[in-house]
RNA sequence: GCGGCUGUAGCUCAGAGGGAGAGCACCACCUUGACACGGUGGGGGCCACAGGUUCGAUUCCUGUCAGCCGCACCA
């Protein structure tokens, strides 16, 4: 980043005594951020050396805002992208919006309607199309700087949006080659209407809840006066394009009927009976009106037996003149007058009250209206097919694995694609009608002439295509597709997606079919699914509850970092997370400790200091063993990630940063700060700036504005910390007997620690303490450690020897390795203190119990793994030993 | 109907074939020279239930119950 230097922050002030003792997110975190995408460091490729590492952000809506989904879902991209770029990648994070079809037009007709009171018909396509790109130019770049103040790394130079021009042409190009090979078609087919939004949807666009209906039981007399069947209906509202009554070919009880003529209630109209074993003879009456126009099931009937197909519903899902005298009634008030009329004249048999799965429109949550139309489709099974063999070969890892069988599922049973939209904000679909020959001219450019028969006279067809269509090419049309770039041949395929969920369908799975289908290849080696964020009680965020929270209120609130925070460590493999302030607050306590962790590191390291090499041999206790605590750190956190357990991740830094550094390494450290041995002081600055270094790296990924912050205020070499290298394990870091030594020594002072404050010893009373370390070697381990054990228990006089006379008047504990006494005359109670004794003496009874029970048992001897045997065997001494000093001092105190 | 997820401390949730964990909340004490967005100590759980596999199950398998979510739906 050549000219770019450190932004110079924390190190401004004169000492880092005057920073404030609460770190300030809104204080750094723009001036951050402008520092690295002023640095480039966010932009790929700037090093062709290294290993490409690509990851393409789902878009979102262009004229959208930021949703805690969206920060979620950005948080754990980030994380990786800027773990892979620290480890050595060139990470590439790709940005871009979506155009999003319905919910964007909507939006911009809503605002047309609310300032002028027209519609778009009223502008025109052309200039309402013009409007909405003036929308788009106005409100596009919102949710790309919400994403920005969320520290997403994204390389904003390759940012793209669906209907830029070179992913126009991908969307032409592929609309052109599938029609080419027969795998795009147009056809009269029932598909989903939303009146509302007055287009086609494709099948996941509708979404089925559970409605409360009624199934009605209507009299079709025959016409010949011998008689009646009873259809059964929910819709009968639709009877008026009724063309049939089918009965299932065996049923006993119609079988005379089939052929007969019925005439259709409220009208004059004639209809036969006719015989199809699509009908359930056990459900309802056994027969079932056939309404091919307006029911997917009936349109198939219709076809087997060449019925008409007049349609009673328009798209405006009012009756239409094949309704008669309901002509023009809404649905809904078209069934109530026609359930009504048919009582009212003898027709209705009986209601009976049914709950059923309605279609509703996923955006708009219209009743959606099967509907009978000439619309475009793509041809799913010759594209899931290859998709499902790759998925057989293992080409697409899913994580968790779970979510493979779904998409699998899905893929197996996918019914064609509706793809045409009647909307005018999209991809307008790229063929062309002859008025003289009626061919279809499919072209990428518009073109001049009818490829059937010469012809000028064409036009375009009218639709757009659903907004997915393009997002199932967004991994290689961002990347250049289909001109061989240079992006395209380095980032493709790329290689992890993320993305929660709900999505699966609607976006995976068309672009892994896509994928594979034009480029040849999987778009992303992995899919890291996440889940759905909900509110604090667990319920669905949504605008109607009213219960959904601004992530940029978090923001301003609580700062980016505490954000990311609290979504990553809320993260567990492919579950939903709730949301709450209250563990924003715990993020924000978290980084503030990560913070003044800092501070102190700095104060303690004055300016200008020349920090020496770490020393391995001038290492006491402490610095062997959060070095060793350090490298076990990095390597979980490494390992997790690699694995993309972020949640895990988070948690282990946390553990490490807040326990070990801070409450243990930094409270040693001070013994040393505040002694007067310099070598020995600039050795533990040395340790205290590695250890705070290595944490502000391996957090750096989590929350990367307050590592930086801190980072660039400290006297190391670089930059900056978001181009840092990623922590590894150092070997001769590694050293299990100090873990060992210093969890006694830990266990020491939590012993006296626990004494004190059962005796309700205020931490100010010094107090003497006797330690009796049990052989040679504990008792040189706590000399060495005299000093960190009397200043964390605050001990007046301090005596350590070998096992020997206990102090008669005193309140003790057994620990591993020693027995500690604070002869306290006139504090101790005989009686309490021997309550307390013989409440432990249970305790590791019950436990030494516990582990001889395993240990006597020879299957277990025989079978476990010998490191369990032994560390059971080890547990055991330990509570052996334990327990014998316990029992002489209450011998020693009954004898008082 | 088919498939999946969840059930662990008061709450929110991790976890893992071998001594039950965290955060918050709670109780007691503490303005110690990084931090009260803090420190120290503490209480609290037959890990939903019943079987099975195993030397050993809270963890793996089967079933039951409860909550949730997909997919498919017959009017």
């Amino acid at each position: 980043m050549g000219a770019i230097r450190r932004i110079g922050s924390m190190q401004d002030s004169a000492h880092a005594a005057l920073l404030p003792p609460a770190y300030d997110p809104a204080a750094v975190e723009q001036k951050i951020y402008a520092f690295w995408e002023r640095s480039g460091c966010f932009t790929a490729g700037r090093d062709p050396g290294k290993t490409p590492f690509a990851i393409v952000m789902p878009p979102p809506n262009v004229t959208g805002s930021l949703h805690l989904g969206h920060a979620w879902n950005n948080t754990l991209q980030d994380i990786i992208i800027r773990y892979k770029r620290m480890a050595g990648f060139d990470a590439l994070y790709l940005p871009g919006t979506d155009h999003a079809g319905i919910a964007t037009q909507t939006r911009v007709e809503k605002t047309l309607r609310e300032e002028s009171g027209l519609s778009r018909y009223d502008l025109g396509r052309e200039a309402f199309v013009e409007r909405v790109w003036a929308w788009k130019h106005r409100f596009g770049n919102l949710i790309t700087n919400q994403i920005r103040a969320l520290g997403a790394s994204c390389d904003w130079s390759r940012e793209r949006f669906t209907l830029d021009e070179g992913l126009s042409r991908a969307v032409r190009k592929v609309f052109v080659d599938l029609y080419r090979e027969g795998l795009i078609y147009r056809g009269q087919r029932i598909i989903n209407w939303c009146p509302r939004c007055a287009t086609a949807l494709s099948d996941i666009e509708v979404e089925h809840s559970e409605v409360q209906g009624t199934l009605y039981y209507v009299r079709y007399p025959l016409v010949n006066g011998e008689g009646e069947v009873v259809v059964a209906t929910t819709r009968p509202e639709t009877m008026f394009a009724d063309v049939a009554v089918a009965v299932h070919p065996d049923d006993d009880r119609y079988q005379k009927m089939v052929g007969k003529r019925l005439r259709l209630p409220l009208t004059d109209r004639e209809i036969p009976v006719i015989a199809d074993s699509y009908v359930d003879p056990e459900y309802g009456s056994g027969c079932v009106k056939i309404t091919p126009a307006h029911d997917p099931n009936d349109f198939e009937v219709g076809l087997r037996h060449q019925l008409e197909m007049p349609q009673c519903i328009g798209p405006d899902g009012r009756l239409t003149a094949w309704a008669g005298p309901y002509q023009g009634l809404t649905r809904e008030a078209a069934r109530a007058q026609v359930a009504a009329d048919l009582a009212a004249q003898g027709y209705m048999v009986k209601e009976e009250a049914l709950t059923h799965a309605v279609g509703h429109c996923s955006r708009c949550e219209t009743v959606v209206e099967p509907y009978l139309s000439e619309q475009w489709f793509v041809r799913m099974q010759p594209l899931a097919e290859p998709a499902l063999a790759a998925l057989a070969r293992g080409e697409l890892r899913f994580i968790p694995d779970r979510f493979e069988k779904v998409f699998v599922h899905w893929l197996e049973n996918v019914r064609d694609w509706c793809i045409s939209r009647q909307l005018w904000w999209g991809h307008r679909i790229p063929a062309w009608y002859c008025t003289d020959c009626g061919g279809v001219t499919a072209a990428v450019d518009e073109p001049q002439r009818c490829e059937h028969c010469g012809s000028e006279r064409i036009h375009q067809d009218e639709d757009v295509l659903d907004t997915w269509f393009s997002s199932a090419l967004w991994p290689f049309s961002t990347l250049g597709w289909p001109d061989e770039t240079g992006d395209y041949a380095r980032y493709y395929p790329t290689h992890a997606l993320v993305t929660a969920y709900d999505i699966l369908f609607f976006w995976v799975a068309r672009m892994v079919f896509t994928g594979l289908k034009f480029t040849g290849r999987m778009p992303f080696r992995e899919v890291v699914v996440h889940g759905l964020i909900r509110a604090a009680d667990g319920r669905k965020m949504s605008k109607s509850l009213g219960n959904g929270v601004d992530p940029l209120e978090v923001i301003d609130r609580y700062g980016a970092d505490a954000l990311r925070f609290t979504l990553t460590t809320g993260t567990s493999p492919g579950n939903d997370q709730r949301f709450a302030f209250e563990k924003v607050e715990g993020s924000r306590h978290f980084i503030n400790k990560v913070w003044n962790a800092a501070r102190f590191v700095l104060m303690n390291v004055p300016e200008g200091t020349e920090l020496p090499a770490l020393d391995r041999s001038r290492w006491e206790l402490p610095e062997r063993w959060i070095l060793h605590r350090l490298n076990e750190t990095i390597d979980a956190v490494t390992r997790y990630l690699d694995r993309y357990e972020f949640g895990e991740a988070g948690r282990v830094i946390y553990d490490f940063a807040w326990d070990d550094f801070c409450d243990w390494y930094i409270e040693f450290s001070k013994l040393a700060l505040y002694g007067d041995d310099e070598a020995r002081k600039q050795q533990v600055r040395a340790v205290l700036v590695c250890v705070l270094d290595t944490l502000l790296r391996l957090l750096h990924p989590f929350i990367p504005f307050v590592t930086e912050e801190i980072w660039q205020s400290l006297p190391l070499p670089g930059e900056a910390l978001v181009t840092a290298a990623w922590p590894r394990v150092q070997p001769e870091w590694d050293h299990p007997a100090a873990a060992r030594e210093a969890a006694a020594v830990m266990e020491l002072v939590r012993a006296v620690r626990n004494l004190r404050a059962e005796l309700n010893l205020p931490p100010s009373r010094a107090v003497p303490l006797v330690v009796h370390a049990q052989d040679d070697a504990w008792q040189t381990l706590f000399a060495a450690n005299a000093a960190a054990i009397r200043r964390f228990c605050n001990v007046s006089t301090w005596q350590l020897t070998l096992a020997g006379e206990a102090p008669a008047q005193a309140v003790s504990a057994v620990t591993s390795g020693a027995q500690v006494y604070l002869p306290l005359a006139g504090v101790v109670d005989v009686a309490t203190e021997l309550e307390r004794l013989r409440k432990e003496q249970v305790r590791l009874a019950s436990e030494l119990e516990r582990a001889e029970k395993k240990l006597a048992n020879p299957q277990f001897v025989a079978k476990a793994p010998a490191a369990v045997v032994a560390a059971e065997q080890a547990k055991a001494d330990d509570f052996r030993t334990k327990l014998a000093a316990l029992a002489a001092r209450m011998e020693l105190f009954r004898r008082v």
